[in-house]
DNA sequence: ATGGTAAACTAACGACGTTAGAGTTTCAAG
DNA sequence: CTTGAAACTCTAACGTCGTTAGTTTACCAT
């Protein structure tokens, strides 16, 4: 009976693809669908539960396989590399899902993938769930950097550019941010991503030894 | 000549704490200035334009005193919970400042004050750079959670009374998250802060050592 | 055939960001 | 004291947005 609703959150999907979380609009949603827009309030009772629908979607596929014989951080890196992969696959994905507060079965499922290896490898429950949002705050804030003006967006090209103009900005009253021009602009995105994570986990790691 | 500009961007900040950032129209920031809107134009482009104004003085106070007797990651935790506090300041001032991408001179002095001190500790350009960037999404995300959905908030409140909603919806198929659940709505928020850098330190602590 | 439910429609409201263009204030130079 | 430019504000309007009210169609089991 919910067949058509999630026919509207799977185009909604396909929308935010085209235009962005900008032009994600309810009368051009309907118009994608053949329909008025005023139909679409018999689905969802405004558009932030749209918006809500569409963020769980983005997430219905993370931590569904964790290969169970990985370590713990093995794991851990599995479900960080599986959201980021989420919010990444669609055009401002991160900006849908930063703005929804829903906890659905999907939230409770990346949060037990996430609690479940910090505990079995000794963490407390304390050190467990607060570690786990860290975590997720890391994710969220990198996936938001990289479709912001993170390495390959428009806004870093833009700003690559006038790479000149920065350094400019920065020559003598920031040396140091000066001298790490190259690692800031720097493009490996995937090994960005991965240092921090490493950050996170060792930092775990130690915490757990030492409690 | 700018005194205009900087006494709008003040007054939006006020608004801003009045009304939240869904409520900061062009309409009433102009009626709070005993002015029309099409005014505002003059000294903005566009209501980005003001955001971004709005966004760099959030944290025009951040990194502008820090002690320069504290150890390297003293320093960096200074540099964090002053981020912290410029962001709390304001009623949505995370979602403010989340969605500008500026690059001033307030920036390059807060890269700069995380920077510098991971280099004097031995860290790369490339581990001090990319860390600094870790660091901030965490507090970027640390704040956003708590403005948001957080401790303290509107929305947790709600989510504390529903509590047995919560447990039930966990119960069975999520063990360790309804084991961790006293810590997931644990309300020590200052202490929740300080235990998700500590993760980013001790981490950045243990990668220097071994690079 | 009929009645009900699910889904779509038309029409409109108020609010928003923004623009065009004309008026006003301020103030230093002639 | 006049003038002229710059800084600033105004009125009026455009197109778009989310959303609501009330009506009408499509389908389907009785």
């Amino acid at each position: 009976m919910k067949i058509q609703r999630e026919a509207v959150v799977a185009k909604a999907l396909d929308l935010l693809d085209e235009v962005g979380i900008e032009g994600l609009t309810m009368r051009r949603l309907a118009d994608a669908m053949g329909i008025k827009a005023a139909s679409l309030y018999w689905h969802f009772s405004n558009k932030q539960a749209l918006l809500d629908g569409m963020a769980d979607v983005l997430i219905e596929d993370v931590a569904r396989t964790i290969d169970a014989d990985a370590s713990w951080e093995g794991q851990l890196r599995q479900v960080a590399a599986q959201m980021r992969a989420a919010l990444s696959a669609r055009r401002d994905g991160v900006r849908v899902f930063g703005g929804t507060y829903v906890i659905s079965e999907n939230v409770f499922r990346v949060a037990e993938a996430l609690i479940g290896p910090m505990r079995s490898a000794g963490a407390s429950e304390k050190l467990a769930s607060w570690s786990a949002f860290t975590l997720l705050y890391y994710v969220l804030g990198f996936v938001m950097e990289a479709q912001g003006a993170g390495p390959g967006s428009a806004a870093m090209h833009a700003l690559s550019d006038r790479r000149a103009d920065f350094a400019a900005q920065a020559a003598g009253r920031y040396p140091h941010v000066l001298a790490s021009m190259d690692a800031i602009f720097d493009t490996q995105i995937d090994a960005r991503f991965d240092a921090g994570l490493d950050l996170i986990i060792i930092g775990l790691h130690a915490k757990i030894k030492t409690s």
